[in-house]
DNA sequence: CAGGTGACATGAG
DNA sequence: ACTCATGCCACCT
């Protein structure tokens, strides 16, 4: 796992709380070419229904490149915001990831037709 | 301290 | 299946 415990302190010194840094911390645990919905994530880090705040934490992420964010969407499957603007720029990181996406709904565990 | 906002989720019409 | 309204949690003004 890429989170440090002198990273985490530094995000502190940033301005992050635990809550926040749990949140990039489950974003950064996941695995490329699988995508993780804000209620998973707020699931693991011990707030089910804190979904909204995962998301606000996630738009402070201070290392895109570190945190990446472009594989959280939402429980719909759809990418949600990014960046302020539509998710059209996460799908597409997705789909170089090697993530299944559907007319722009990314392939979460539904009624799959064939896998 | 109180009010408003936001990368969301869920239920009802 | 789609849209509207309410709830949730954390952060900012």
């Amino acid at each position: 796992m890429i989170m440090d415990v002198l990273l985490r302190r530094k995000l502190k010194e940033m301005g992050m709380t635990d809550f926040q840094i749990s949140v990039l911390d489950a974003t950064s645990n996941i695995p490329a070419g699988q995508v993780r919905t804000y209620k998973e994530i707020a699931i693991e880090i011990g707030h089910p229904n804190a979904c909204r705040a995962v998301g606000t934490a996630l738009r402070k992420n201070p290392f895109p490149v570190t945190i990446p964010c472009h594989r959280v969407i939402k429980s719909s499957g759809e990418p949600g915001k990014y960046s302020g603007k539509s998710g059209t720029r996460k799908i597409k990181l997705l789909q170089m990831e090697g993530v299944k996406i559907s007319n722009g709904i990314v392939n979460q565990k539904r009624s799959s037709p064939a896998e």
